[in-house]
DNA sequence: TCGGATGACGCTGATATACT
DNA sequence: AAGTATATCAGCGTCATCCG
């Protein structure tokens, strides 16, 4: 069987075509008609074509994902080297217009977005799934929604209640709620879903403040455009959507710093009619309250334990339902095979709690205040092969030992995958800040280092990769420092225009700076490129794996290192603060 | 900026090749 | 010759940023 992701959802963000996804399920809908009149001549393949016209032509209202999202494929019918080259294969993806429309005369959307709007109508609980058979067909609320009439109140009324029975976006309207005044995405994103883990990426809004505020216009242009974790793109995908039903509103996020300069972000805020339908849907009374729509897939995207996660966190959900003490909740989640450690478990009800579930705890008992609609749980035989994954078991540990938050134990991981190189910057940047309790600046942006970490006594240039294995001797690399540090040296405004180096303090002796490598691990003959590189410069730098750099951040936190050490450590070759916890 | 768009990548399952 | 193990490879699903 078949096990797709629901409850996150990326790029839709107009309910019109939400409705034309709805109405491919209402025979009677207008979007259904011009499917069976004009749209499906635009699918490419004849065959498919002919298939979906046959269904259209006698009514169906039933498809499977692969009728409804299609696949990438070229004209050859195979998978296309560049996604623009994919034809229409499907009911969505000729559904829904293309930006370029008027530009191109492109007259479908990729499968990407496809799945994205087929996620948002079964997220939302207009179409249901039939995951036994992987097809979808209609809810009573998608018909509703389907029959009313466009812009009117009462299709309003239809997208409130949806919204407010959809977890994630009741999280965002409390986090509107008690910050009471316009956040970012970045703020919202940090305190949304199962965040730091894989598909749930998020950057700190302080860094992205400090970063806005280094950076030329130029630069500042791509930032607020380009520069936004998953979560943070999920944050601001609901807060438009609740913009759409008068729930929020949006204005200037801004951040005054101590030079008087202010930098702002795109901010969202709650509306005195987002408040009190937040109200409302949460009543005194359980029986009055806005019943919470979840599916066991709403629980994790993606990962390779992403079924065995999921349902360890969605019997969380069902063993909640009455009021349990911790210790009872883990011997029953043991008795259904899952023996993760109480770490874990906790970590689980921090997520679901930013998931949008409402658990409270007194004294020893947990309590969920939301009434949950009855979901189903697969039965897979998720609990033997999944549990003894080691990258799990690595994070489990470091977890207990170090007793830093998830969000930097995540490091563990991100430090490996490669297309989470901004991530692994970002976190790695806010782990200095906040728990070494060191300056720490990201820079990026070209000809500049990733980052920076100071005090007033000495600077430290940072390059941060993530290399699922490992880091080795790279002389491109090593010429790029040495760039940096020599610009550094000379402070030279013709010789880099940009000035990074102006983020050190001025102060700081001419022979206290350093240079840092940070990574997963370090092979072969990476050493070679820390005495190249200090030999070049007369300068001293050290490597740093992801095992260390959490390790030194639990033994700065219990204060067995002070950081007006840290240098001490800089010694042109891989820094160890304490000794590995995993036996290799 | 908003509302998607794009290239990448791990996993899965099918086919090819090697080994017994 | 047939059966089994391993290598190769393409397609699918899902990001994680990126962009017109």
């Amino acid at each position: 069987m078949k096990t797709r992701t629901y409850g996150w959802v990326q790029n839709p963000s107009s309910f019109s075509n939400l409705k034309k996804i709805v109405q491919i399920f209402d025979i009677n809908s207008p979007h259904y008609q011009d499917l069976k009149l004009n749209l499906l001549k635009n699918i490419y393949f004849t065959n498919i074509k002919a298939e979906l016209q046959k269904k259209f032509d006698k009514n169906v209202k039933v498809f499977s994902y692969v009728e409804l999202v299609g696949t990438s494929k070229n004209k050859l019918g195979k998978s296309p080297k560049n996604r623009q080259d994919a034809v229409a294969n499907s009911i969505i993806q000729v559904s829904i217009t293309p930006q370029q429309a008027k530009k191109t005369g492109k007259t479908w959307t990729d499968n990407w977005t496809s799945d994205g709007f087929l996620r948002w109508a079964v997220s939302l609980n207009f179409i249901k799934v039939d995951i036994k058979k992987d097809i979808f067909s209609i809810t009573e609320n998608g018909l509703s929604f389907s029959q009313s009439t466009s812009g009117s109140s009462e299709e309003t009324g239809i997208l409130q209640i949806a919204l407010l029975a959809y977890p994630p976006a009741t999280q965002i309207l409390s986090l509107l709620d008690s910050a009471n005044q316009y956040c970012t995405k970045y703020y919202l994103g940090a305190n949304l879903g199962f965040r730091g883990e894989k598909g749930f990426t998020s950057y700190n809004e302080d860094i992205m403040f400090d970063w806005l505020n280094s950076a030329d216009n130029k630069e500042k242009k791509k930032i607020k455009s380009d520069v936004e974790g998953t979560s943070d793109k999920y944050a601001r995908g609901i807060c438009n959507w609740l913009k759409n039903v008068g729930f929020v509103k949006t204005g200037a996020a801004k951040k005054i710093f101590s030079d008087g300069k202010e930098e702002k972000f795109q901010g969202y805020k709650i509306t005195g009619k987002g408040l009190s339908a937040l109200r409302r849907s949460q009543g005194s009374s359980k029986n009055k309250q806005i019943e919470k729509f979840v599916m066991w897939e709403f629980f994790a995207t993606d990962g390779q334990n992403r079924d065995y996660v999921r349902a360890r966190r969605a019997f969380i959900v069902k063993f909640l339902t009455k009021p349990i003490i911790l210790k009872q909740l883990i011997k029953k989640l043991g008795e259904k095979g899952f023996h993760d450690s109480q770490e874990i478990i906790e970590s689980d009800i921090q997520g679901l709690k930013y998931f949008g579930l409402r658990i409270e705890q007194k004294n020893d008992k947990l309590f969920l205040l939301d009434k949950i609609n009855n979901f189903h749980i697969p039965d897979l035989n998720f609990t033997r092969e999944l549990k003894n994954d080691q990258i799990e078991k690595r994070k489990e540990k470091f977890l207990k030992i170090t007793s830093l938050p998830m969000k930097y134990i995540e490091l563990l991981e991100i430090a490996y995958d490669g297309k989470r190189n901004r991530d692994f910057e970002i976190v790695t940047i806010e782990l200095f800040k906040e728990i070494y309790k060191i300056n720490a600046k990201l820079l990026g942006g070209s000809r500049k280092p990733d980052g920076l970490i100071f005090d007033q006594n000495f600077g430290v240039i940072i390059d941060t990769k993530a290399y699922s294995n490992g880091y080795t001797k790279n002389i491109a690399q090593a010429d790029e420092m040495i760039r940096y540090i020599e610009d550094n040296r000379r402070k030279c405004k013709t010789r880099n225009p940009n000035c990074w180096w102006e983020n050190f303090p001025a102060d700081i002796p001419k022979n206290n700076y350093y240079f840092l490598w940070i990574s997963s691990k370090f092979i072969n003959n990476f050493n070679e490129q820390l005495i190249y590189t200090a030999n070049q410069t007369e300068t001293k730098g050290a490597a740093l794996n992801v095992e260390q750099l959490l390790l030194g951040a639990a033994a700065i936190m219990k204060g067995n290192i002070a950081i007006s050490n840290l240098i001490n450590y800089f010694d042109n070759k891989e820094i160890l603060f304490a000794d590995s916890p995993i036996s290799s």
